[in-house]
DNA sequence: GCGTGATCATAA
DNA sequence: TTATGATCACGC
């Protein structure tokens, strides 16, 4: 089975709650498609199969999943509590200097400019298939959100732009942070920015903590 | 390797 | 229990 893309945010939304209170196998079946056994080979096993549900294009491309309407498609897993339990991956974390000079250029910036959040069961005791997908959560980030992940942000990036990305910690950024993002942790990329000097680092990538995603998908719980 | 989709595994 | 650091799969 095959989707469009949607045409508007009405009809992306309407999408979206048309698959909210299916358990996964019952989407899995919608879309003709089997469940891996295990996800620890099949990582973005679910994030794949909502893109292919609500009809996002499923190029691997530095832009928002649909494209036409500037909205990013996240899955989040949340325990029994509603709680999320893993940080959400954003974006790589480039380390050129047109990407580095302002938080309005910055991919983090774009990938976040609007979000519909999908979250979904993901209680270890539970079978996958019988997971059940929540409701979905169109979320753009309100002033003060997007004042402390730019303040989370522009730290990180100093610390970049002035070569010290081999000091990033993960810890760093109260709810932004810099984690690796690579195939192994013997990866390496170039440090293009000038502080950088070309030297090769490991590939990284911007994460939310869970704390700031709670706070986006509870506002949905009732 | 890059960028997408993420979760795993273990130290703290 | 939680968060950091590491890792898995895929298209190109």
């Amino acid at each position: 089975m095959s989707v469009s893309p949607p045409v508007s945010r009405l009809e992306l939304l309407d999408r979206a709650k048309s698959i909210a209170g299916l358990t996964i196998q019952q989407l899995a079946n919608k879309m003709d498609v089997s469940i891996p056994e295990s996800t620890t080979h099949a990582k973005g096993w679910f994030g794949n199969l909502l893109e292919l549900s609500l009809g996002a294009n499923a190029a691997s491309a530095p832009e928002p999943d649909f494209v036409n309407l500037g909205i990013e498609l996240k899955s989040i897993p949340i325990d029994d509590n509603g709680k999320p339990k893993e940080s959400t991956y954003i974006c790589v974390t480039q380390l050129d200097p047109v990407a580095l000079s302002s938080w309005e250029l910055s991919l983090v910036k774009c990938k976040l400019t609007e979000v519909l959040w999908i979250p979904f069961e993901a209680n270890k005791n539970t079978p996958v298939p019988l997971r059940r997908i929540g409701s979905a959560v169109l979320w753009r980030p309100s002033t003060e959100e997007e004042k402390q992940l730019h303040d989370d942000w522009q730290e990180l990036c100093d610390m970049i732009v002035l070569g010290e990305i081999d000091k990033i910690s993960s810890s760093m950024g109260k709810y932004l942070q810099i984690r690796p993002k690579a195939a192994h942790s013997k990866s390496l990329t170039k440090d293009k920015n000038q502080a950088g000097a070309n030297k090769l680092t490991l590939p990284r990538g911007f994460y939310l903590r869970p704390s700031f995603t709670q706070t986006i998908i509870s506002k949905n719980s009732h």
